[in-house]
DNA sequence: TATGCTTTTGATTTTCAATTTCAATTGTGT
DNA sequence: ACACAATTGAAATTGAAAATCAAAAGCATA
C-alpha cells in the first residue's frame, strides 16, 4: 500500500519532469504514516521534530503536489485548517463528522455515487470529484449528552 | 418569501433577546436580495456602496447570526472565502460546482438524503446537517474546451 | 422625555493559515 | 566536474476572520 503510493508518486513526478528530492521523500513518508485527515500544520510539526530543516512552505507545496498526483485529497472542515486525507486514484469515501468530538467516520456508498452521476448527466455536468460530509453527533457523544 | 425570512429573523432575535438595529435590518435586506452564495466580502462591499458606515465586523457577526437563526448556511469552497447561501429551516439542496467558471448549480435528491439517513443510522450517528458538493465542468465549459 | 443599564457597533489591531519572494542550494543531464 | 533549471526555506506578505474596546444606540423604566 505504502509502496504502491510511493510508486504512484514517482510516476507522477517522472511524468511531470519533477526532480526527486530528499524533502519530498521525507514528507511523503510522514504523510503516508499519519492517520487520515492530517492538517498541514500538524504534519509540519511532526516532521520538524526530526527534520528541523524542512520548512513550512515546502510542506504546503508538497501536499499540493500529492493532491495533484492523486495521493491526497484536500478537505475543508469548519476550523479554518486545510486537512489532507489519503487517497488513491479512483477510490473514494465520504465522511461522517462528529461535531462533538471531531471524530471522522468514513463510509462508501455506491448508490449515492451512482445517483450523483445521474444528476450530473441530467445537468450536462462532467464530474471531476465530489465531497459529501455529514455533520452531527457520533454514538458516543449522543450517549454522553 | 422575503417577508417570511424577515419574520423568522425577528422571532429568532426576540427569542434570544437581541436588539433590533438599523445595521441588522440593512444587512438582512442586502443578504435577501443577493444571489445565492455570497461571500462575506462581496456582501460587505455591496452594502458599503450605499452605507459606508457599516463595518466589516458587523457584517461577519450578522451573517453568523443569520446562520444561527437558520436563514443562512455557511459554505466553504476552495477559494478561501466563506460564502453564505439562503436557507430556510428544513430546506436543503446540494451543489454542482463548476471549476471552469465557478458557476454553482443547485439540486435536490430525496434518495440521496434518504441513503444518508440510513448510513447515519447504521453508524449510530445523529445527523445535524450535511454538505454534498460535486466538482467538475458545466455544460458550457465542457463545450468551450 | 430623560435616565441608566446593556447591547451593539466599527475602527483598529491581532491572529493565523496560506502564499509569495528570492537568494542559496540541490538535482540532473551532458 | 559543469552548467542550468528546479527546489528549498527563511522571511515577508497577503488576506480572511476574530478580538478589542471606547463610543454609540436600543430599550425598559421612571
Amino acid at each position: 500500500m505504502i509502496l504502491e503510493k510511493k510508486k504512484a508518486f514517482n510516476e507522477f513526478a517522472a511524468a511531470k519532469g519533477l526532480r526527486s528530492t530528499r524533502q519530498r521523500d521525507i514528507i511523503l513518508d510522514f504523510f503516508l504514516s499519519t492517520h487520515q485527515h492530517v492538517s498541514v500544520e500538524e504534519l509540519y510539526l511532526k516532521i520538524k521534530a526530526s527534520h528541523p530543516g524542512i520548512g513550512h512552505a515546502t510542506v504546503y507545496r508538497t501536499l499540493k503536489l500529492f493532491t495533484e498526483a492523486g495521493l491526497a485529497r484536500e478537505i475543508l472542515l469548519h476550523d479554518g485548517q486545510t486537512r489532507y486525507e489519503h487517497a488513491l486514484a479512483g477510490e473514494h469515501h465520504d465522511h461522517l463528522v462528529c461535531t462533538g468530538c471531531n471524530a471522522i467516520i468514513e463510509f462508501e456508498d455506491e448508490t449515492i455515487e451512482k445517483l450523483q452521476k445521474e444528476i450530473a448527466t441530467r445537468h450536462g455536468f462532467m464530474i471531476r470529484s465530489h465531497k459529501l460530509e455529514i455533520y452531527g453527533l457520533c454514538a458516543e457523544c449522543r450517549a454522553a449528552q
